[in-house]
DNA sequence: ATTTTCTGTGTTACCGCTAACAACGAGGGC
DNA sequence: GCCCTCGTTGTTAGCGGTAACACAGAAAAT
């Protein structure tokens, strides 16, 4: 037998790739890492003889010889709770892929001292890099305090990132044309709005496109009626209240997120209004309120998993190429958004055959 | 200089800790670890000296060189978003401190096949033993196929796991005992439950509760009127409006989880019913949703964080624990839950005094 | 043709920690 | 007194990778 090894059952090792290939251990490693100099015939041969025993590196030897980032930091502050969960669903996807600990923390202070505090409390426990969600992503102190320290962070969902840091997001400004072309073509033509928090880049990104689309199909985007949100239910139960109220009361109401379109809706009903008959209502970021009302929301969806992973892949590739001296190649990446048409937007009271007209096309 | 070493810069070692306290590295982690073996004044130098040097041990070292658990799995269903982001950050907790990756997957299917199809990728990425959250915690062809590729596995809520696994729960029978009582104590005599679905333990377990502490109020539990529910918002409205149009009204209801309790309140509300006033609505679970309805839900908490770490701790022992031997110490877990009590939930119409002296003596 | 620079590859020495075993002194039974 | 056991500690040899360097042969420069 061989030797009393310490080894554990069946697991193949970089040894087991190499001799199957005919190389040696370093060989394969240069092929799953860089892969530079490396020529094309022996790449090839690696491959296969990694394709052929399953073979997958052991993460823990990995950084441990590599000394490489172990540990990424996230730090979040009370988005929604489906908003959250998705977000770790994709953090935690993109971690293992990279062999790294996702150390969470939260955040909920909007204190400056409070959130530099939280935040040096994560240079001590040996993180990295710090991914920061919504709303964190939006704050000075705790970047000011990152930066401070040197922990590199990347951002996601932030409107204006600086030039110099490291963003993820989507095109909130076309979501919201979008959108509001849906509106449009369904035939409506006073469309509400309700704008989200205004310290977050996006409500105004958000409001913008909803202008932007009005302008385009030639209406007066400052007679649209707008209201302030905050993104909360209840900021949504007043702003719903007063659009609703208006004598020249809108057949459609945009908000800018769910929270609030859900909580316009519930307003709707208690006036005696049928959503979408009598006036269709949609929100911003498909969460899981958007199902659990009815009529469900039409609504704009975040691919909130893949953006987690891009940050993460974003930020990781900064720290490894900081020893290596080259330059970032990416600062920013935008994801694709989708539409999610559900049953609270529709033609609106006067348009009753476009309805079926379209119905029937669509059959 | 040293020798020019890959070491990363002041990462303290267990060798400087060793060093500290006078004594070799080996004794060092014979204290971090087992501590057997180790004379009283020595572990108490060694915790000194890692006390003062502020050390944390290396996780991947330490995986790479006991061999030990590097990968935990995670198989989640479509519980509430809330529900599932505070069970992945307890657990991201507890992983974190047993320097364990938590490699999580979804599994959505009902389908006996897919489910066992979903369990075996598991399998076959190297992962050590799975935490099933619920409803998959009731999946019987999940456990089986487990059972069988001999991976240990640990349910959390589930009501009446076998004698032999890995269970986390709360006792959700004194939890609606308790949320029973407290309807009672309000005044009430009528009260109506919404039944959870019939599939998970829990609620079986619920039921019970609400039955005996009718009982022990020396009230009728057959005679309360009950309905069928099954988690879901939509189940819960048809439930709430059966309840709402019985002919002896009740004056409160106590339905099995929040979303139930919602589409209860969204019910009275189109019936013209106030909550509390006319009648008390209660939830269980305080997701979200508990607090983005009006009136906030009155509702019974689960430590949903802190059952995922009693979860992934209770697992990690046992996974130790298969080397040594050792029988494990513990297979299941009851954690405490809290009441919390909102505005949802109030005394009787007719008891209108009552109330006002209740404040009064609160005041 | 000879020297210099690459390019592709193997060798060696670790990363930080722990299993296995060896060593050593202190009791205990004969 | 001797041998044995037991509790406590140190030593050695890895775990599975990768950084750094060595080294051969090919290409480029002299």
């Amino acid at each position: 037998m061989a030797k009393p090894s310490r080894r554990r059952r069946g697991v193949t090792t970089i040894e087991d790739v190499a001799r199957a290939a005919g190389v040696s251990a370093m060989t394969v490693s240069r092929v799953i890492n860089r892969g530079k100099n490396v020529r094309e015939s022996t790449r090839a041969a690696v491959l296969e003889a990694i394709e052929q025993l399953n073979y997958s590196p052991n993460t823990a030897a990995r950084s441990l010889a590599a000394g490489q980032a172990t540990h990424i930091g996230l730090l979040y502050a009370n988005p929604s709770a489906a908003y959250l969960a998705q977000f770790l669903i994709g953090a935690l996807h993109a971690a293992r892929s990279a062999g790294v600990h996702l150390v969470i923390e939260s955040c909920e202070s909007e204190d400056a001292d409070e959130q530099a505090e939280v935040t040096r409390r994560f240079a001590s426990s040996d993180v990295e890099g710090v991914v920061l969600p919504p709303p964190l992503s939006e704050s000075q102190p705790i970047m000011a305090e990152l930066d401070a320290m040197g922990i590199p962070a990347v951002t996601v969902a932030m409107g204006s990132p600086r030039e110099d840091s490291l963003n993820v997001r989507i095109d909130d400004h076309a979501a919201a044309m979008e959108m509001t072309r849906h509106l449009l073509d369904l035939g409506h033509r006073k469309i509400g709005f309700i704008k989200g928090h205004p310290n977050h880049i996006a409500s105004h990104d958000r409001y913008r496109g909803f202008c932007d689309a009005l302008a385009e199909a030639g209406l007066d985007a400052d007679k649209a009626p707008a209201e302030q949100g905050y993104f909360s239910y209840r900021s949504g139960l007043t702003a719903g209240e007063r659009l609703l109220a208006r004598a020249d009361r809108p057949t459609a109401i945009f908000a800018s997120n769910d929270d609030m379109a859900a909580a316009t809706i519930s307003v709707a009903h208690r006036m005696g209004l049928v959503v979408p008959d009598d006036v269709s209502i949609v929100g911003f970021d498909d969460t899981a309120l958007a199902t659990s009302v009815w009529p469900e929301l039409t609504t704009v969806k975040q691919p909130i998993s893949a953006m987690a992973e891009a940050a993460l892949e974003l930020l990781i590739a900064d720290l490894r190429s900081r020893g290596g001296g080259a330059p970032r190649k990416f600062t920013e990446r935008v994801l694709s958004h989708a539409m999610i048409i559900r049953e609270s937007s529709g033609p609106p009271a006067g348009a009753k055959k476009v309805k079926k007209a379209r119905a029937l096309r669509n059959a």
